[in-house]
DNA sequence: CCTGCCTAAGAAAGCGTTTTCTCAGGTCGC
DNA sequence: GCGACCTGAGAAAACGCTTTCTTAGGCAGG
C-alpha cells in the first residue's frame, strides 16, 4: 500500500516512512553522502526503489537555490538561424545535464523585456536573442539578466559575453565575389528595418562600396522571409541589378523562386546570394552561394560562456566574434552583358 | 540602501520590511487579494515597485504545486517537423501563460523515457513525441506522465489524448495522385525503419496495392532528412520508378537536388512527392508536390488537450485524427513513356 | 572507569512563496 | 452598553527538499 503526500505524489517523507529512518537520512542517500551506515543507505535505496520515488525538482530548486535551466530568448522560432542556436545551446547544455526554456518574443520587441526577465527568474541563466531591443533598454536590463549570454549585440555591462557574427565582413565577402565574376551593378535585398544584424551588413556595405566606387550598389527594402524576397522581384528587376545580395537564405530562396516563375534564369540572367548556409541551402535548385555561420557550433558556445558564467569560473574568452565563410555554389555565375532595367 | 536577502535577490520579506507590513500582506497584494486596506496596498505597491520586487518562480511554485511551465520531448531538433510542432504549442501556451522546456532526444529511444520523466516532474505537462519507442514501453511510462498528451501514438492509457496525423491516408492520397497522372511504377523513399509514423506510411501503402494491383510499387530503404534523399538517387533509378513518394518534404528535397545533379528532370523524368508541406517545399525548384500537414496548429490543439487536462476540463475531444491535404505543386507531372530500369 | 572525541542519524532551520489560522479591534443589533 | 459578528492583518504552517545543528552512542586514552 503506497502512502501519499498531500500532492498526490511520492515524496522524501514516504521513502523515510518506509525505510523507518528520518527524511534527512533518505536526501543523504540521495544524493550520495557518505555518511550513512551503508546497511541504512541500501534499505533507504530500496524503499526508494519500490516507490519510484523521484526527487521533486522544484523543492529541490528551492533548497539548492538552482534549476538546472537555461532560459533561451528568441524573436521568432520560425527563423532556420533561431532554430539552429537553440538545437546547439540545447544540446551542449544538455550533455551537463542542464535544460532548455524557450521564451519566443514572436518580433515584439517590447515583449522581449519581459520574456526576458521572466525566463531568467525561472532559470539559472540567460541566452538573448533580441535584434530588435532598443541598445538603451539592453543596457538597461542587462546587469539584472545575469549570467547572461548576447547573441549578435553588445553591451557595456560588465560580466556579459556577446557572441557575434562578423555579418558586415560577410556581406563584403558576398560582394566581392559578385564583383570577381564581371557583376557592377548589385542590390542589396535587406532584412527588417531595426534588426541589428541588418544594421552590420549595412556597415560592411558602406565599407565596401567605399573600396569599389565603381560598382553600383542599391538598397532594397525587405525583411526576413520566404515572402520578402518573393515579392521583391519586381523591386530587384526594376533595380537593374544583375547580382542581388539577399538579406539571408530565406530571402533568397523566395526571390528565387520568384525569378524563376518569370521565367529568368539564376545565375544566368541574375545572380542570387543568401546568407547563413542554413541546411536547405545546399539543396536549393540552383544550390545557394552563400555566407557560412557555424551556427549550431554559436548555440554550443554560448552554453559554454553561459556555463562559466553560473559556475563563476574566470571566464578568459568573454564572448567572440565569428566570420561567415564564403560558400560558393551554383546560384552565382558570371554577369551577362548589362541588361537595361526594365521601366525606363 | 537596498537589503538583500541570502541569496542576494530581493524578496518578499525585503517589501514587507519597507512598507512595514508583514509579508503575509504582501503576499496578498501582490496576487491581487482584496481584503488588504487600499492605504496600505498601495504603500506595499509602491515598496515593491521601488525595489522593484518580483515574486520568486520557484518559491511561488512550491507553494502552489504547479509550475506554469510544460513540457515537450522531441527525437530531433533539427527536423522541421518538430519544430513546427513546437513553435505552434509555444505560442499558443504563453497566450495562456506557460512556458515550455525542451528536452531532444535525438533520436535515442532510451533516452525518450528518461527525458520525459524528468521533464514531466519539472512541468505542470508533458507533451511526447517520441515515434522510436516502443508500444510496450509507451504503455507502461504514460500514466506516470500525466497530464500527456501524445503526438502521432496512441495509448491505452486513459486520459492520454493522442494527436495524429493520418499519414496513410496521406501517402495514398499522393500515391493517387501519381496514378492519375498515369504513373504505373511507384517507389516509397521510406523513413526510419522503427519510426512509428513511417509504419503509418506503409500501412497506407499495403491499402493501395490492394485497391491498385496493377500498379508496380517498390520499396526503398531511407531516412528522414536531405542525406537520404541524395543518396537514394542509385536506388531510385535503378527501381525504375517514375514516381517517387519520399518519406517527408526534406527527403523529397534532398532527392530532387541529386536527380538534379544526374540531370535528370523533375518532373519530365521522374515525379518526386514529398511530405508534410514544410515552408520550404513551396519555394523549392520545382515547387514539391506534397501532402500538407497542419503541423504547427497540430502544436497548437496540443497545448489546448493539455490545457484541458491540466485544468481538469471534461476533454469532449480527446484527440483526434488530421487528414493530410494533398498539396499539388509542379514537382509531379505526367508519366512519360516508361523507361528501362538502368541495371538489367 | 571516566572523560573526551568522533561518528552517524535525527531534529530543526532554511529556501521564498501562499494560505490557513488566529486574534485584535471595530460595528451592529438588541 | 454589552455580546455576537465581521474585517483586516499578523503569526504560523505548508510546499519538498538540503544542510546545519544537535545529540546519543561507541570507542580510545588517561
Amino acid at each position: 500500500m503506497v502512502r501519499r503526500s498531500a500532492t498526490g505524489r511520492i515524496g522524501i517523507a514516504d521513502v523515510a516512512v518506509k525505510a523507518g529512518v528520518s527524511h534527512a537520512t533518505v536526501s543523504r542517500v540521495m544524493n550520495g553522502n557518505f555518511t550513512v551506515d551503508p546497511d541504512i543507505a541500501s534499505r533507504v535505496r530500496a524503499a526508494a526503489a519500490e516507490l519510484k520515488y523521484q526527487p521533486n525538482p522544484v523543492g529541490r530548486s528551492l533548497a539548492l537555490g538552482k534549476t538546472d535551466t537555461i532560459g533561451i530568448v528568441v524573436p521568432d522560432l520560425a527563423n532556420p538561424t533561431f532554430q539552429a542556436i537553440l538545437r546547439g545551446l540545447s544540446r551542449a547544455a544538455a550533455q551537463d545535464g542542464y535544460r532548455v526554456l524557450i521564451a519566443d518574443s514572436f518580433e515584439v520587441s517590447s515583449e522581449e523585456t519581459i520574456l526576458a526577465g521572466e525566463a531568467r527568474r525561472r532559470c539559472d541563466g540567460l541566452v538573448l536573442c533580441a535584434p530588435r531591443m532598443s541598445d538603451a533598454e539592453l543596457e538597461e536590463i542587462a546587469p539584472s539578466l545575469r549570467p547572461l549570454v548576447l547573441i549578435n549585440r553588445t553591451t557595456a555591462a560588465a560580466d556579459v559575453p556577446s557572441l557575434v557574427v562578423d555579418y558586415g565582413q560577410g556581406v563584403q565577402d558576398l560582394a566581392e565575389h559578385l564583383v570577381d565574376l564581371g557583376h557592377t551593378r548589385l542590390a542589396f535585398l535587406a532584412g527588417p528595418p531595426r534588426s541589428a544584424s541588418n544594421g552590420m551588413r549595412l556597415q560592411g556595405l558602406e565599407a565596401f562600396k567605399a573600396a569599389h566606387p565603381h560598382v553600383d550598389v542599391r538598397m532594397l527594402e525587405g525583411g526576413s522571409d520566404f515572402d520578402t524576397g518573393h515579392e521583391a522581384v519586381d523591386a530587384v528587376l526594376e533595380s537593374g541589378a544583375t547580382g542581388i545580395l539577399a538579406f539571408n537564405d530565406l530571402v533568397a530562396m523566395g526571390l528565387m523562386s520568384g525569378l524563376h516563375e518569370r521565367g529568368l534564369d539564376v545565375p544566368g540572367d541574375i545572380s542570387v546570394t543568401g546568407f547563413d548556409d542554413i541546411p536547405f541551402a545546399r539543396y536549393t535548385t540552383p544550390a545557394l552561394t552563400t555566407a557560412a555561420v557555424p551556427i549550431t557550433e554559436l548555440g554550443e558556445q554560448a552554453w559554454h560562456q553561459l556555463r562559466a558564467l553560473i559556475r563563476k569560473e574566470d571566464n578568459d574568452a568573454p564572448g567572440s566574434r565569428y566570420q561567415p565563410r564564403l560558400q560558393v555554389r551554383a546560384s552565382s555565375g558570371p554577369a551577362k552583358a548589362p541588361r537595361s532595367t526594365v521601366h525606363g
